[in-house]
DNA sequence: ACTACACTTGAACAACTGTTCAAGTGTAGG
DNA sequence: CCTACACTTGAACAGTTGTTCAAGTGTAGT
């Protein structure tokens, strides 16, 4: 940071700074959101989402809805699930998976909505 | 995906999978959604956009307030301005930025109430 | 014109992400 | 208990991301 020495302590708006420098979110909260977004930010992960929103779905069916490999579904779920995003269930040999809440598509939608303005 | 062929094409549930194929969403709007949730799936990112909800800043304020070089802030302040997130004004040597608009940290609030529940 | 400040930009580089591949676990049926 | 199916998991590998560094542009003052 040598090049922003001279701004950062001689021309900087002290006052706007320094008042501002309380309302700064902890960088533990800011971490988590950050890892939080991360999630919606791949494309695969949306499509098994917004799939889960129709219908509680096998990995199998998921893997052919979303035309990936079972186990880069698997690993994609194992995401979701620890964000807990969905929730599993096991009958038999298939394991079902469905959306934890609803309020997860709450934020897709606004985002979709976002985009198209 | 040849460990998938007997699950994808003989134990799949058929008639499940062929209702949902018309669901899914087309993968050019799977794509634009996920670069828009990456955007905010950084922690450097979530700072300067919280910080600009109180007050229109100059990249050097915004570079001591975040703590991070000038440099990296600029490369940062770059994509928010290209996805529409916030805005540029030049006034005199400093080039202030400000939220494009509100429903940015509407998104941002939902995902920290989603976090602390 | 020249210097200084404020910021931008491109290249390079380490760190991270998503997929594949190979090997594993768990459950049901014979 | 052996095989087959459904899924999970760890390692590896290519592609992507965020920062730094060095060089650039733009504006104001002299």
């Amino acid at each position: 940071m040598s090049e922003s020495l001279t701004c950062a302590y001689q021309f900087v708006h002290e006052e706007t700074v320094n008042a501002l420098q309380a309302k700064i979110l902890p960088s533990s909260t800011l971490n988590d959101l950050g890892e939080f977004f991360k999630v919606f930010g791949d494309p695969s992960r949306l499509k098994i989402l917004t799939l889960l929103q129709h219908a509680e779905l096998c990995v199998c069916d998921l893997a052919a809805l979303v035309d990936m490999s079972i186990s880069a579904v698997s690993h994609q779920l194992k995401i979701l699930r620890q964000f807990r995003l969905i929730r599993s269930r096991r009958e038999g040999k298939n394991v079902f998976y469905a959306l934890a809440d609803d309020h997860v598509l709450t934020l897709i939608t606004q985002a979709l909505t976002h985009l198209s303005e």
